[in-house]
DNA sequence: GAAAAAGTGTTATTTTGTGTCAATTAATTT
DNA sequence: AAATTAATTGACACAAAATAACACTTTTTC
């Protein structure tokens, strides 16, 4: 499999639960549809990783040197908020509180896969963060990522 | 393969479906006519990519660094809406409603090659977008573009 | 220990997605 | 140009997914 795509909306119930989208869980082979961590992510957004992509990542943070007070820091901002998850009876996965508080979320949200992991942003502020990146910003973001030269 | 090629006009039903026209198919050899990406394109038109010229550019996103900034902005935009799509029984293929929206999609549309993709287009808006590019606009922008020529 | 809050499960209803097939149009062949 | 085939459209039926409403359990709080 080549990697997480798509994007979906979803709204949160009275408790905080959403749906995970089908378009999701079909990309996800069935022995890990049941289990996922969920975290903080950039910009005031969530991160719903199936665990298969996750242990490699936590095992990373893990590795850091204790010792170290830049990596001690590191690893304790990155774990913080850290939490497993499990979709319900009904495939619906509840946010722990806290989480739910720091990404702003309300009602609708959106789901939005990169690859390794889905990002759960308010449906607002992720239309506020595509809108406020232009043609333009985002042509030059390209050539000074990927390189390359004019068109590519 | 050289590239793909031609202009092709098709309808969405009212699910929101489109027939993926004979033209484009036929570019394809049988083995890659099953799987597309579909996502957001420059200039509010959509981009279908078969799955084979949408693997190397994947590749190069997914290398990137979750934690430089600027490369982590790059690649959401990048993704943003980027979808899995594969044709019915009926060799149909469903748009999923957000990039609907996002080129305003009604039912006429064109298809138009470009080489390692396909866009999709809002019949009006594209002939709006090619009524607006005189001749001598498209010398300059060829001479800009591909080199040569007066100026340079 | 009662009341409130948070979490979990169940069910019904609506909406959306998917498959099938017949009717039409376009393209090819003879 | 008529006949044949392929491509496209439209309509409908069915399945699956998403939403909403509510009942019950557990945990917390007072």
């Amino acid at each position: 499999m080549t990697g997480f795509l798509g994007e979906f909306e979803a709204t949160l119930d009275a408790k905080g639960r959403f749906l995970l989208p089908a378009g999701f869980k079909k990309q996800l082979p069935e022995e890990e549809r049941g289990k996922y961590v969920i975290n903080r992510g950039f910009e005031k957004c969530l991160a719903l990783y199936p665990i298969r992509t996750w242990e490699p990542l936590f095992a990373k943070i893990n590795g850091l040197n204790e010792f170290d007070p830049k990596q001690r820091e590191f690893r304790r901002a990155f774990l913080n908020g850290a939490t497993y998850v499990e979709p319900d009876t009904a495939g619906r996965i509840l946010l722990p509180p806290n989480l739910k508080v720091y990404a702003g979320l309300e009602k609708d949200i959106v789901l939005m896969a990169t690859g390794d992991k889905i990002e759960i942003w308010d449906s607002n502020k992720y239309k506020q963060f595509f809108d406020s990146i232009s043609s333009d910003a985002l042509s030059d973001l390209g050539r000074d990522v990927l390189g390359g030269g004019k068109s590519e």
